[in-house]
RNA sequence: CCGCCCGUAGCUCAGUCGGUAGAGCAGCAGACUUUUAAUCUGUGGGUCGAAGGUUCGAUUCCUUCCGGGCGGACCA
């Protein structure tokens, strides 16, 4: 905060305030965007047109960029959302009062100008300006791109800020990322889904198997805890009769925090009665086909979608292969031979705590997810993981549930949505017990015997998803890391 | 949590085999009335991430800590 060009720029704040300049403007006389200006000029001074016709017009933006020539004159690159337009500014065209803005005026600053938009001789289209006014003074120096912009990671995410006004290309990808929930609306709306809110503090953090965050509501005097998922409150709506809900959300998760993991990220779920998994598997499908299309564009070729230095394929149907086949093909092990799976488990650093089928989900973690790259359907998924999920009718082992995985990312995780609540209560009793017993800190500490209540009314057979937004946000801008499309990832505090 | 790397001017980066630091842009002063990363001349600007240790002397070597990046572990 404490430098020179801090102390300078304040005290030409101070100075224009002498003059009767206000450096904040309180209002913005009428304007267009830059790049309008541009186009009006075009359009009025077609290809081939030798002398060029003026138009009048009047725009505003941040100055980032500005050429003395000689005393009295002056050209300024001038940027707002639209883009850059230049301005010419020569002391006779402006009033005296006006010069004095502009010889106060820093790189940063936001100016209004307004006169006509010609040519130069170098044939640049250019603001002439007859009549100008400062909008903001800024007293921090922005970064600038001729001097390489703004490098650090670190300060780029800490001051988001300033990372997007250096730099056009990254406000691009944030608003791509806002077109990419747009789409996801449009999509499902157009399927007929209806967009709902539920609570972002609840009782019992449940739906999924995380840690969660725990905070306290103080008049109640109670323990509440963020959400780890939105499953629970959107199901219930299935019981009081909606057929097709969803909602994008942000969920919280005491944990990790890396290249794909962020503590706050945001997950679409929906749920929709009479269907099923694979009723989800073609909804998913056709929503990245939808996305790959809409936002890629239109003549993206669905065999070759590059991400991240990869070539994948989203031709559908995806692949679909089932948990069980897989985890044999990864591991060499049956997934139902105890004795092998707690073996191989025992040569790793995976808690002894542990029951057979958290054992399985370890190594799959470790063997299996990171494999596969092409989107794939994995299936039918052990029921002891699955607490949420109908068993498959042939083989109750197993129940109705897939993953969709990409460049070794989940993407999504549905499944038949479980409604006999005697089975549902049975399950959550059992996943609470186990839980206590292998220490596991990520699943539910108590039944959520209202939910066991709501589907004592009836919920409908129904399909559910829940797809990690920022992940497939990811996949649509071609980034890395979950940083580069959040606008302001979480850092540790300073100091 | 583990491994490797990084932290030097407002920004981007050099550098010091240990003798308290440089450049470009930005700033300030000056020259130039159509520039395009404008050019030219002059000039100010640093507790070299923090603390401790070794040393006559540390920004440099060592230790610890803080923050960050990449990879691994874990989770979506």
């Amino acid at each position: 905060m404490e430098n020179e060009y801090r102390e300078i720029r304040l005290q030409k704040a101070a100075r224009l305030r002498e003059l009767g300049v206000d450096p904040y403007a309180l209002r913005t006389p009428e304007r267009q965007p830059c790049a309008a200006l541009v186009k009006a000029f075009e359009a009025n001074n077609p290809e081939g047109t030798t002398e060029p016709k003026p138009v009048p017009g009047a725009t505003a933006g941040r100055v980032l960029s500005l050429r003395m020539m000689g005393k009295k004159v002056a050209f300024l690159d001038v940027w707002d959302e639209s883009g850059k337009i230049q301005f010419y500014i020569n002391q006779k065209e402006v009033s005296p009062q006006e010069w004095e803005v502009f010889t106060n005026l820093d790189l940063g600053d936001w100016l209004w100008g307004k006169g006509d938009v010609t040519r130069t001789k170098t044939g640049e289209i250019t603001l002439f300006v007859k009549t100008l006014k400062l909008l903001t003074k800024s007293l921090a120096v922005p970064p600038l791109e001729k001097s390489g912009g703004l490098q650090e990671k670190e300060l780029r995410y800490r001051k988001r800020y300033a990372d997007l006004l250096a730099d056009p290309e990254r406000r691009k990808t944030f608003a791509t990322r806002s077109r990419v929930i747009f789409e996801i609306r449009k999509f499902l709306d157009g399927r007929g889904f209806m967009e709902v809110e539920t609570p972002v503090l609840h009782a019992i953090a449940g739906g999924g198997t995380a840690r969660p965050f725990v905070t306290h509501h103080n008049t109640l005097d109670q323990d509440l805890y963020l959400r780890i998922a939105l499953e629970l409150p959107l199901k219930r709506l299935l019981v009081g009769g909606f057929e097709k809900v969803y909602e994008i959300g942000r969920n919280f998760r005491n944990e990790g925090v890396d290249a794909t993991h962020n503590p706050e990220f945001t997950m679409l779920e929906l749920y929709q009665a009479y269907t099923d998994y694979y009723g989800m598997m073609e909804l998913m499908e056709s929503m990245l086909v939808h996305l790959l299309k809409t936002i890629r564009g239109a003549d993206t070729d669905l065999s070759k979608v590059e991400w991240d230095g990869q070539v994948l394929n989203f031709t559908p149907p995806f692949r679909r292969v089932s948990y069980g086949e897989l985890f044999k093909e990864c591991t060499g092990i049956d997934m139902n031979d105890e004795a092998a799976v707690r073996a191989k488990a025992a040569s790793l650093d995976i808690p002894k705590t542990f029951g057979h089928w958290k054992l399985v989900d370890e190594l799959f973690d470790r063997f299996v997810q990171g494999k596969l790259d092409n989107p794939t359907f994995l299936t039918d998924y052990p029921t002891a993981i699955c607490p949420l999920a109908k068993k498959k009718v042939e083989n109750p082992q197993v129940a109705e549930r897939f993953e969709i995985f990409c460049k070794g990312m989940e993407l999504g995780n549905a499944f038949s949505e479980l409604n006999d609540p005697v089975d549902q209560l049975a399950r959550f009793e059992e996943q609470v017990k186990k839980g206590k017993v292998e220490k596991d800190e990520e699943v539910p500490k108590e039944v959520d015997y209202d939910y066991v209540e709501a589907l004592e009314y009836g919920m409908p057979p129904a399909g559910g998803i829940g797809i990690g937004i920022d992940r497939i946000v990811m996949l649509m801008t071609n980034q890395h890391s979950i940083r580069d499309i959040l606008l302001f990832p979480h850092m540790r505090k300073e100091e």
